[in-house]
DNA sequence: TGCAAACTGTCATGTAACTGTCAGACTTGC
DNA sequence: GCAAGTCTGACAGTTACATGACAGTTTGCA
């Protein structure tokens, strides 16, 4: 599933983020309404985790904005305190849950599956570039017919990789998509795991190329 | 599977509750309607059943809240007679199965059965994967045709396991498929399970693998 | 009811795999 | 040809898992 996490306070998002993404979920994360709103336009979401308090354009106006658009993806909202406000009005403008920060992750986590389920079910989450297959639910990876092997870290960045082709990751992005806030590593760490990545994947068709001095990208590769 | 009870006397609810617990699921036992609705909203239930009356709020409202809400959890009501009102109104109002109390116990596992296992899809209730077979009517299990004798909570893991061959498991994930609520155990525990679980189902083609660091899942083993 | 057997889950220990740092080799752009 | 940036092999620290033993509890049986 797809989710995006729109939040400005860094600790927040960070954990929220990590959160989904080990319940298996594809997370993008916007730290203010507008960015939000472009992420929206270019990309269809099974679930929106939205903040109120936001720079920019706050949370209300964004979900306000979404719901005129038409869209009916759901839309778990935080609110920092248990403003009645807060709460009507995001009903109003057609939330579909809420949660007061600070909120028990236990609790985020069934909400989040509360709203999946309701929206529409398991659907599969076969990611795929080039000759390499990505399966979202058994976390395992096929070249070219050949089962990989990859562990924890590697298979997390060959995700991040494959969520979206082509676009340049730098190295302080990876970082921030593989490592938590509390764990901190060298900028080395990542060109490793590139390099232990791209000995696993072999010769395939996908490849990571290096931009020197910008970062890394994933493409798909002729013959 | 995991399974709410809202039932407000204390001697049916624990019987029920013990029953379910016996045949291997998690059970989550509630007195009244608002709470019922409440661990409704938190967590994402197999089974849901369902007394009618009940302090608060009875279990035609709760039920009738739950459809509305887009919830398809199935609902097994507890109805105090059979008034033909009560039979009405909880089919009309979505339940997918009835019991006038008193009733044999035995009559009750069958249809908690039969609802587990028309919401799993299943048709038949004989999993199989590799050279296991599951019953899941008997609680029973295969192996290579020969019987083999699990506990309880052993026969729970495999069963998370074999309804969703190859997905990945993490701890945390079987530990809310095995344990209620009140009871938690530590991560250790499911290490402990996925050992025992193992060596009892010993040499055979359902091979339960270890991904370090991030879970478990169970693959069909070749040879 | 009381006893024995089986089941449960915590703890502690050992072990294998993974992780990330370092240092030096290598590449690339200028 | 130089410097900045990137790759890679080796290694030590760490983590995560497997496993045996044990105490508390439940269950089955007489």
């Amino acid at each position: 599933m797809r989710i995006l996490v729109v939040e400005d306070t860094v600790d927040v998002g960070e954990a929220v983020a990590a959160r989904l993404e080990r319940m298996g979920h594809a997370v993008d994360w916007q730290k203010t309404g507008p960015d939000a709103e472009a992420a929206l336009e270019v990309q269809a979401y099974d679930l929106v985790v939205l903040d109120v308090m936001l720079p920019g354009k706050d949370g209300i106006a964004v979900l306000h904005g979404m719901r005129t658009a038409g869209k009916t993806t759901p839309v778990l909202m935080l609110t920092a305190r248990s403003r009645i406000d807060d709460r009507v009005n995001a009903l109003d403008f057609g939330a579909d849950d809420y949660l007061t920060k600070p909120f028990d992750f236990r609790e985020f986590e069934a909400r989040v599956r509360a709203l999946l389920r309701r929206s529409g079910g398991t659907a599969v989450s076969q990611l795929q570039l080039g000759d390499v297959a990505f399966d979202q639910a058994s976390r395992s990876v096929v070249v070219a017919g050949r089962p990989c092997e990859l562990t924890r870290r590697e298979t997390a960045l060959l995700e991040v990789f494959m969520l979206r082709p082509k676009k340049l990751f730098t190295k302080a992005e990876l970082m921030e998509q593989l490592f938590g806030f509390d764990q901190e590593a060298g900028e080395n760490a990542i060109e490793l795991y590139v390099g232990r990545l791209r000995k696993k994947l072999g010769a395939c068709r996908l490849e990571i190329r290096t931009l020197r001095g910008m970062g890394y990208q994933a493409v798909e590769h002729e013959g």
